[in-house]
DNA sequence: AAATATAATCGTAATATTGCGATAGATATG
DNA sequence: CATATCTATCGCAATATTACGATTATATTT
């Protein structure tokens, strides 16, 4: 009846905000935009063109790639990085279909 | 010459990683959607929606405010915050575009 | 097998974030 | 003016993030 706080936050919620903590860092940032300029598959080039150390990196795209964005295959001594289509496409989904949100408000006020 | 090594990240990756940090914690998530459900400005309403003390929601609000997405008018004793369209186009565009880059590359690896 | 190259992980330090209660400031109401 | 309401800020503790060097693991050469 009367309590209307709310328990906890909406699976929608947390999806997107984990999403925005993947990209939370310029450092993601620019790791992603490496493998969306080479046409090829890049490993420890990433690191040449980052001013992070090579732990650094390493631990960066271990984020990515828990939160799904990247995928690594291993080629031969090296791992090729590359952005991982379907979610890159969700995360996309869900963004876009956020900040729509705004645009089918009735009445904006301010 | 040799030197590859970016000495810093750019503008766009710095503004991208900043807005994204701005939504990756729930939270805020949910406090914009809060003011993108209701059609009316709320204020303290969005305390009794959180599972959050009054205290901490009032940070994530100055950050949201810091990072431009909402504005807070004062209204009386209480204040009345929506979100700031100008900053929320921006933020838009920036994501939207920033994911489109994948569709427009030309060769895909992996 | 030894040496080399590549990338992940460990250990650690510095810093940032998150959350809350208590307090302060500002505005309304009696 | 006193009181109540609403929100920001302070102080603090717990936790998370970021970064690096050193080490480890795996694969490739020689």
């Amino acid at each position: 009846m009367g309590a209307s706080k709310l328990t906890d936050y909406t699976n929608e919620e947390i999806t997107l905000a984990r999403y925005a903590k993947a990209l939370s860092h310029p450092a993601r940032i620019a790791i992603l935009n490496v493998l969306l300029q080479r046409n090829v598959c890049v490993c420890g080039d990433i690191v040449d063109e980052l001013p992070l150390s090579q732990s650094t990196v390493s631990q960066h795209l271990k984020e990515l790639k828990i939160a799904g964005l990247i995928k690594g295959d291993i080629e031969g001594a090296s791992i090729c990085y590359c952005i991982n289509e379907t979610e890159w496409s969700k995360a996309k989904e869900h963004f876009t279909k956020w900040f729509q949100l705004y645009d089918e408000m009735k009445s904006k006020c301010c």
